[in-house]
DNA sequence: AATTTTACTTGCAATTTGCAAGTACAAATA
DNA sequence: TATTTGTACTTGCAAATTGCAAGTAAAATT
């Protein structure tokens, strides 16, 4: 988001801070299913997000530690962008957001069975999900 | 934060579109610590929230059913927040925020405190607490 | 060589934030 | 009873951020 206000020492302000707006979440989301996305990747994304909103977030992701940059094997013209192991580790807070929406809100069956099996044994999911992410790195 | 701008059906967005910014999360750790607070608890916090975005995020928060605000039992100038249960089910991603923050940023001693209870049992600890939350409904 | 793709940047209007001050009602104090 | 204080907001306004549209530069394709 922006770069360095602290506005407290509470977690949940430092955590805020970095990635407590609108945008950053989608694209770590993006991130967390796809392992690796160019930029006009999270353009496609149904939110929406608007160009300069973009590059800004992924800047301040970047210089925060949570994503980085990486060449694309096949054109000099695209930049890879994912997790670093910071970022990885933001998969049980995307877990339990999902779980929480999916009480309250009518959500897509896709992310619905995916949520079945989570339900089924959270900390395996969650282990086999960011040994998965891992091995992108 | 918003009436009703549902940006796309990813739950993620969805949770984003009701608590998605810098300031209702902080609201929301407050009445999970105090379990009621008042207008002026709020403002008391180390961020130092303004005066008018407190006003508009309890709004919205009550809208989205996240909060809810009844009588004090002491005076009639005073109002007293609390968490619905769609609000204290937010309680485990408070969690995470917490545990992923202790992980990357120094945070107080009281808090490392009660996270060292998280991980002794982290299923027991978050039923705990929700059950504690709702006893003050 | 010309066109298209990709990752941005720029300009600008609209919205949101943040600060300071003000208001209205309740409660405490003189 | 009159006055002051406390509590929960609202208002006004400047500054920052967002969102839309258009533009740019380098790389890839035709």
């Amino acid at each position: 988001m922006n770069k360095t206000k602290k506005r407290s020492d509470c977690p949940v302000s430092c955590s805020l801070d970095i990635w407590g707006d609108r945008w950053s979440l989608l694209i770590i989301r993006d991130l967390m299913f796809a392992k690796e996305c160019t930029y006009g990747d999270f353009l496609k994304a149904p939110e929406r997000i608007a160009t300069n909103i973009l590059a800004s977030r992924l800047q301040a992701l970047e210089e925060n530690k949570i994503i980085e940059k990486l060449e694309h094997p096949e054109s000099k013209a695209k930049v890879l962008y994912r997790l670093t192991k910071k970022g990885i580790d933001l998969l049980p807070i995307m877990i339990e957001i999902n779980l929480w929406a999916e009480k309250y809100f009518s959500i897509p069956e896709d992310r619905k069975a995916m949520l079945k099996q989570v339900k089924k044994d959270k900390a395996g999911f969650i282990k086999a999900a960011t040994k998965e992410l891992q091995s992108f790195r």
